[in-house]
DNA sequence: TACTCTGTTGAATA
DNA sequence: TTATTCAACAGAGT
């Protein structure tokens, strides 16, 4: 499911367990989950840890335990976080387990396109400390965007919009919100992006996560009623703006929905 | 049966 | 060298 603001909603589903001591532990080892990590040392190190923190950055989760220990989260395509209760017996699914006194802290995935990352040691993992500009943080600005798209001229906005370390947490939805609210086409490289166009696309990204966040990412809420993907998988869907046809294409690799009334292909002349 | 899917990766290609 | 596309990953739902 998991986009940036999903990604925060299930994030916080974890916080009952904040200021609690792991102790027990039930994973999947040899799941491809785990790709790239050592399931006996997640296991070693977490039993006896309190976890202590928890944040977001982008589709990316950090959960931070006593110990020195450091538990990175990517949910993929259909990664979950939930809570059971302490005599949980963990299912097909339920990859990796912290059980605690009073609740089990579970993360689930059924097709394992997530992953599990683990550090043990003083300072962030190099995975967490190099991650790029939220789009929400000051530091996303105008500039930075200019200069990434000139430098991919060729690719199609909507492939910039899935690029992480561009636009990090937004996926497939998300990316053609932005784009229907900027009112672009996805398939215009951004070498055809003027100076206003790509601050349309700036504006119209920050705005998309920011209200996502406060919506979805609190309770799972819809963001506002007239937004593209409200409309967007339905037969027949239909723009909120004007009520045209919503026209869908593979464009980078991603179905995509867009207005072609309101997203035209064609430079604007006047 | 055959197709879809809110994602990422590494190999092949340009 | 650098950017981009594509198949692969794996399961559940339609």
């Amino acid at each position: 499911m998991p986009e940036l603001a999903e990604v925060e909603y299930f994030r916080k589903r974890w916080d009952s367990g904040l200021g609690q001591r792991v102790r027990e532990i039930a994973l999947h080892g040899e799941k491809r989950i785990f790709r790239g990590s050592d399931p006996a040392e997640i296991e070693r190190t977490l039993r006896g840890a309190t976890l202590r923190s928890s944040e977001t950055h982008g589709k990316q989760m950090l959960f931070r335990f006593s110990k020195n220990a450091w538990l990175g989260l990517h949910l993929g395509m259909t990664g979950k976080l939930r809570v059971e209760p302490a005599g949980f017996e963990p299912g097909r699914h339920d990859h990796l387990v912290l059980f605690q006194r009073k609740q089990a802290l579970v993360f689930a995935d059924a097709r394992m396109f997530g992953r599990v990352r683990f550090h043990h040691g003083k300072s962030a993992p190099a995975w967490w400390a190099k991650l790029p500009p939220a789009v929400t943080s000051p530091q996303f600005t105008t500039a930075r965007l200019r200069e990434i798209f000139l430098r991919r001229r060729t690719a199609p906005l909507k492939a910039l919009l899935l690029a992480q370390d561009v636009f990090p947490g937004v996926g497939n939805w998300m990316a053609d919100e932005i784009l229907w609210q900027a009112r672009l086409d996805p398939r215009i490289s951004a070498a055809q992006l003027d100076a206003k166009q790509t601050r349309e696309v700036w504006r119209a990204a920050r705005m998309v996560c920011r209200v996502a966040l406060k919506t979805i990412g609190v309770d799972w809420s819809d963001p506002p009623g007239d937004w593209l993907m409200l409309q967007r998988w339905k037969k027949g869907g239909r723009c909120p703006r004007d009520g045209k046809l919503l026209q869908r294409a593979t464009i980078a690799g991603r179905t995509t929905a867009w207005c072609p009334n309101c997203q035209p292909s064609h430079r604007k002349t006047g």
